[in-house]
DNA sequence: TTGCAAATGTGAGGATTTCTCATGTTTTCA
DNA sequence: TGAAAACATGAGAAATCCTCACATTTGCAA
């Protein structure tokens, strides 16, 4: 039916390289595709990046490209995927420690801070966090990440809260760290000055949720 | 000669018809056109539809198509334009004569419902709305449509905090409203059970900030 | 009623872009 | 050293969007 890679029912690997390149060459050849991808979606966006340019640009022909993407989305979910694992890493340790509110406070608060300057500077998370939806693979990366990433929260809170509902807990920071991405990607669509004041709000606002009782 | 936009080198034309239609016979056309369009994207989705497929869908060439409508986009904007229209005017009944706090909890939680009632039972909504950041225009709309339906929200909240800060009830305002959309979109892409539990989840959250003194 | 201009209707084909595949080259390793 | 595996190539197949030159219908002034 679907021509759209296996389609596979369980949460197995979306898009995947048709081809893991196995010699030296090859991933040097890989990373330079990845690099020209980046360049030209920070220059014009991913929607009007041409797979053509990618190889012209990354020094290698079109079929090279397509022999370790087997589609034009599946470089864009590479160069997703790694942004993910990157910042995790980044989350984790900064609420890794945290064991009262007013650590809380200041690590979301801190966190806050991080995403919002990533997605004032990098173009490339910006373009592809904000055309999220329309693509399936990409939706469904942005969602494990962001349930991965509320388990950070889930387990700070129950440090700070052992009495709750745990199923509640996992509601709440899945919620908070949503809208924590939708803030973003409103916050940049908009003057600057009210994107502050929007990143701040929105703070103030899960904070609230998060350390109420 | 047809000045399709005249090349309008600031800011970019929101999609509009390429020629209104004057007659009955177009006029006519034109919502066949429409709910073409419509069945196609509950059926497959907007980025699967096809235009020769909506042409042949509504009964008209191809050529009849582009006469109303200057591109694919456009006729998925149309749509999503009459949806907004609707749903502000409902919106705005449900808001306009609420002067207390118990008033503004009971019209903000019906009004979630109704928009997660639409979103779950709506496949073109879900489907326009959820694809709405890849393109301009669509984004452009949304954003005019939150800001709009934040405004109703900014009144009933001047008369409930007459003392508050104007410019920092229209970012709470216009973020909650936001959040509510994000909340939708996430509730119903997870298991419907999850799904209800955030919704639940943002309508509280929703509503500890705007009765926060 | 008549006749003409404007509005509308048509669909083959131009233009663009993604992706394939038959064929050639380089690397690995027994 | 030689064969198999990995890698590289780019012309062109396939899929779509959209245009345009020309045909038909409608509105309306004379």
């Amino acid at each position: 039916m679907d021509d759209t890679e296996a389609t596979v029912s369980s949460q197995e690997q979306i898009a995947s390289p048709r081809r893991a390149p196995s010699q030296q060459r090859s991933r040097e050849r890989v990373e330079r595709m990845l690099a020209a991808a980046s360049a030209l979606i920070a220059e014009q966006g991913s929607d009007a990046m041409r797979m053509g340019e990618v190889a012209e640009r990354a020094g290698v022909s079109i079929g090279s490209l397509y022999q370790f993407f087997p589609d034009k989305r599946a470089i864009i979910w590479a160069l997703a995927e790694r942004h993910t694992t990157e910042s995790q890493a980044c989350i984790s340790a900064e609420l890794k420690d945290v064991s009262d509110a007013e650590g809380l406070r200041r690590a979301f608060s801190e966190l806050v801070d991080i995403y919002y300057r990533l997605f004032l500077a990098e173009p490339v998370m910006r373009d592809i966090w904000s055309g999220t939806q329309a693509d399936k693979a990409l939706r469904q990366l942005e969602l494990a990440d962001s349930r991965a990433n509320a388990e950070f929260l889930v387990a700070v809170l129950k440090r700070l809260r052992p009495g709750a509902d745990p199923v509640s807990l996992e509601t709440t920071a899945f919620l908070v760290w949503q809208m924590g991405e939708a803030a973003m990607r409103l916050a940049i669509s908009v003057e600057r000055q009210e994107g502050d004041r929007l990143v701040a709000a929105y703070k103030r606002m899960a904070l609230r949720e998060l350390l109420a009782e």
